[in-house]
DNA sequence: CAGAGACTATACAGATCGGTATACTCGTGT
DNA sequence: ACACGAGTATACCGATCTGTATAGTCTCTG
């Protein structure tokens, strides 16, 4: 089997990782467009020259940050799911409490998935399978989960379920009213019975 | 009672028309931050000097994007709403039918002012209170529709409609799976009884 | 016909954009 | 002892960014 993914993967040195650490938090605050690579680089106590080293082009940053972030993302989720005694239904449940508290604790912007797809117009950008991807995993767990609680009705209510959860974001980032990834929570738990 | 609500008001010329018709179709395809004034100029068949003219500065132009782009979906949504003969339940939905219409015939790439949100950092910014003015709008909108269904459950109901909402639009505008905003209307339905 | 407002055309200012080049330092491993 | 990879510092490239200046045209109206 080739290993041949990527034209050429990212040495993760110490810079490498400061310059990731300093452009997810900047774009994720500021957006993708509105932050430079000076200003990224500034940030990371690193000059432009290792930044363009390590990682070749501003393009590429934008996709390890978002391919960070989502395995960030999972490695979160998973100690919710991986859970001993819970039923099937509480299963569910627990992926919008990882939700809650990440969203608690890292910012309030709402999915950075969803931020960066508004200021990606080309489809054929590297970072489209990304996003793209993050969100049929999203929908694969649900469906999958949803299955465990209701096996003939799994489509519909994973389904569902992104829709809420995906909602639930986009109202937490904007604020519209008071902590609507708890009322997702509770909407979820009605409509699984 | 004193009349100065804004700095000074735009005066909505033909050429400040086409600008604002250039700047509503690039923002909302390319995003905020990718797309400078030369371009919006250029495709607008007007000189900048014109340009600065009538708005004055970019800023103003992104807020008369949003303002004029909510406007014309409330007036897109008007008559679905007013139509004779309908239950109050079915009144819900129709916001539902609209959305999918008003989806199908612009964009395709998610609420614009989800997007434009995702590229504003400041909290200052002009832009702001049209966004949120736009999703509290649309809050008081569901909740008021849902207390003509079920009175006593109007708030709980009005945010789950909201959030059923928001979640579609963002799977419609990542493609996660066909016709999300259907998919919300039939869960909405459910959730009406 | 004369004035006013809307508009075009072009050039430019000052800053920042993504990206590259040269020259140097430092620490590690063999 | 020496090579090498990682990093720093700085200067620069062409392009593009928001915003402004000067000069002139067009059309409508009093």
């Amino acid at each position: 089997m080739s290993t041949e993914e990527q034209p050429q993967r990212v040495m993760m040195t110490r810079a490498a990782r400061r310059v990731l650490e300093a452009a997810e938090r900047l774009f994720y605050e500021r957006g993708i467009h509105a932050v430079g690579v000076d200003l990224i680089a500034a940030e990371a106590g690193v000059t432009k020259k290792t930044l363009y080293d390590r990682f070749g082009s501003k393009e590429r940053i934008v996709v390890e940050y978002l391919t960070a972030r989502d395995e960030r993302w999972r490695a979160f989720l998973a100690p919710y799911l991986d859970a001993e005694g819970m039923t099937p239904r509480e299963r569910v449940l627990a992926v919008f409490d990882a939700s809650r508290a990440w969203s608690a604790e890292h910012g309030s912007k709402g999915c950075s998935m969803v931020n960066a797809h508004a200021e990606i117009s080309d489809p054929a950008h590297p970072a489209f399978p990304v996003i793209a991807g993050q969100k049929e995993w999203m929908l694969a767990l649900f469906t999958r989960l949803a299955g465990a609680v209701a096996l003939d009705d799994a489509d519909r209510l994973g389904r569902t379920l992104l829709l809420l959860h995906e909602g639930a974001l986009v109202a937490h980032g904007l604020n519209i009213f008071p902590d609507p990834i708890a009322h997702a929570r509770d909407e979820a738990a009605a409509l699984l019975g």
